[in-house]
DNA sequence: CCGTTCCTGGAT
DNA sequence: ATCCAGGAACGG
């Protein structure tokens, strides 16, 4: 569910809620969220704050008042819900930041995809799939030249599924995948080294343009991803494409279809995205 | 490179 | 009952 303007909104949400909240207790409820760190070391949080909020690609990093880093990847279903006042435990909550005004946060993901790593500054490199990301869409030095020489990298590979390969581009999921072939006008089927310098720098452009809406829009809930406040997001009103099968292209009136490219529901249109 | 798998719940 | 889901590691 949650892709770059997903976490980027959590991110942002958590920064303006946890700054200068003490943490009074950690508990671990569900074991297997760990990838790194045990439960022992997340308790020793205690006495400490959340002082950092990182993000990079659909990853979330914080720092805390001592060398500790945690890392957090939300995967399907994840959640980090910021409660004022304690709750009751809800099902699926596998982890829970107590602070010592009384409020807390809650990691609850219904599927058990997500993971916590828990590590100093030089752990980060074993965070699995950290440190081989892509650059991320939004930076300066992302450009089409970046783009072209990334998909070179994958001659045999359809285009769509190397726009998912986190080690091509940082942060991009199915949603905004699809959104982003529709705008730059790119069948999802379109061998990965075949396109054009011209179709490469539409697609560097998309990628910009709809990531930065999306974020100001706080990111697209089709289903369960809401914000550290448990705020929906908007972005799901601006979608052309994505889910929209059987209905008319938003520009040229032909139907949209969905089709499976490397495992995955893609929708386009077959007008404004053209096989060749 | 693609299908399977990890999970649970919602839709059909 | 069966299929499908916004992610990504894994095995063949």
């Amino acid at each position: 569910m949650p892709e770059l303007p997903e976490v980027e909104t959590v991110r942002r949400s958590l920064l303006s809620l946890l700054p200068h909240k003490k943490i009074s207790e950690v508990e671990i409820f569900t074991p297997t969220l760990l990838a790194a760190g045990d439960a022992a070391a997340f308790a020793a949080l205690a006495g400490h704050e959340f002082t950092d909020f990182w993000r990079r690609g659909k990853y979330l990093l914080f720092g805390f008042d001592n060398a500790e880093r945690l890392v957090v990847h939300l995967r399907m279903t994840g959640k980090l819900l910021y409660h004022p006042v304690a709750e009751k435990r809800h099902k699926h909550d596998h982890a829970c930041f107590s602070f010592d005004d009384g409020s807390e946060l809650v990691y609850n993901d219904t599927r058990k995809f997500g993971r916590f790593w828990l590590t100093d500054e030089a752990g980060l490199a074993d965070v699995r799939g950290l440190s081989t990301l892509g650059l991320e869409p939004l930076d300066a030095e992302f450009s089409a030249a970046y783009l072209h020489a990334q998909l070179a990298r994958h001659p045999k590979a359809k285009l769509k599924a190397v726009l998912l390969d986190q080690t091509v581009v940082a942060g991009l999921g199915n949603i905004y995948a699809d959104e982003v072939l529709f705008r730059a006008g790119v069948h999802p089927e379109r061998s990965a080294a075949g396109l054009t310098p011209a179709e490469e720098k539409r697609l560097t452009a998309a990628m910009r343009e709809i990531l930065t809406e999306a974020i100001a829009s706080r990111g697209t809930t089709f289903r369960d991803y809401v914000d550290g406040n448990n705020q929906r997001g908007g972005y799901q009103e601006q979608l052309k494409v994505f889910q929209k099968q059987g209905e008319p292209c938003p520009d040229c009136g032909h139907i949209i279809e969905r089709i499976r490219v490397a495992g995955r529901s893609s929708c386009f249109c077959p007008h404004c995205q053209q096989a060749k």
